[in-house]
DNA sequence: ACAATTGTGTACCGTTCAGTCCATAATTTT
DNA sequence: AAAATTATGGACTGAACGGTACACAATTGT
């Protein structure tokens, strides 16, 4: 064959990837993105074919991380450890700075709504994996009594991934962990969901 | 003195605010922003410094219009109300396609927090803003023996505070107005603040 | 060793960006 | 009506944008 590739493709991606949340799309310009990737032009068009690609992996890529979480949740009978668990390994386990970018669904929704339909319907598809777990989450513990609410599964569900999707939006601004945890807090007790 | 300015300062900044309000900061070209203002290219420049600047009027218009809807709400001791009132005129009073566009200072927080601080810090303030007149609200009420809770004002106000910043999320996504409703009758709900 | 093949660095492309400049149009004061 | 003043339209600026072209480096198969 010929010359082997220089780079990893894989770290390539992962760095694009936090430069990409961090960021946003329209902020990060394609100099920004090969510096922090470290590789050239011309190996950056030959692996990833344009920016709005690399975003789209990139985009992926975060929405694998994040909802791989999920699994553990869909196994679990009690909603509130359930939750507890997703949003301590989406919020709180993670580094201040990892934090404060929020999700990067989140924030490709805003900031592309109205922009890149494209995108931004794919950032809301990954999203709505989140609520589909919670509703399966909630389905099983009405079912096998572990809990009990006024609320239908899907209520419950779309009313925590609310609760999800305002923490992203917290963790943007200036709120420090103990803010967020204190409305976690809020959250289950309203819920009904305290341990 | 000389020749009238033959445009409505008003007006122009109107259109550039449900501009930036659909697309964000970076999204919105001068270009763009000119031919929606319906002004050359030279006014604009004389009559509003520069891209930044405008954004920052346009924020503040956004801001003062959205947050004179408080004014009802800080003088009503019932929290059900007050906040009822709010979401009304804030998500289900107006149009589908206003809606859709979110809240202009949590799509700032959001597409310019690592971008722009100073833009994303004074977009948070506005937001606090709001937070505050739901805990005076809630104060009130609790005070008043009109409601009661476990927790405190502050704590309740944090927590409406992420609903609202989570409903305007999901106003960006695909939702319908129907499941916005939902979820804030789960919310209402679950804080036993139902009529 | 040499041809073939493929990755990489860099110069370059046209386009668009935000912002400036200046000639001209319109209005008021004298 | 002429001078003074200010708004406007449009040409222009340099810089940055995303993306391409191409020469060269490095590796493999023969």
């Amino acid at each position: 064959m010929a010359r082997l590739i220089e780079f990893d493709r894989g770290r390539a991606l992962e760095s694009a990837m936090l430069l990409f949340w961090k960021q946003g799309y329209n902020a990060t310009s394609l100099s920004q993105l090969l510096e922090a990737m470290a590789i050239s032009r011309s190996s950056f068009y030959a692996a990833f074919i344009d920016k709005r690609s690399v975003y789209i992996e990139a985009l992926t890529l975060f929405s694998q991380r994040t909802n791989s979480v999920l699994l553990s949740v869909e196994d679990d009978d009690n909603p509130a450890n359930a939750i507890k668990h997703f949003f301590e390994h989406t919020l709180f386990t993670v580094p201040e700075r990892r934090m404060r970018r929020g999700c990067m669904m989140v924030n490709t929704v805003l900031e592309l709504a109205d922009v890149d339909q494209g995108l931004s319907i794919l950032a809301s598809q990954k999203l709505d994996e989140i609520e589909q777990a919670f509703e399966m989450c909630f389905d099983r513990a009405l079912e096998s009594k572990t809990f009990s609410s006024q609320q239908t599964a899907k209520e419950l569900a779309q009313f925590v991934m609310t609760i999800n999707q305002g923490l992203r939006v917290a963790s943007r601004k200036e709120s420090s962990k103990k803010d967020l945890q204190n409305i976690l807090k809020t959250t289950t007790a309203v819920l009904g969901l305290a341990a």
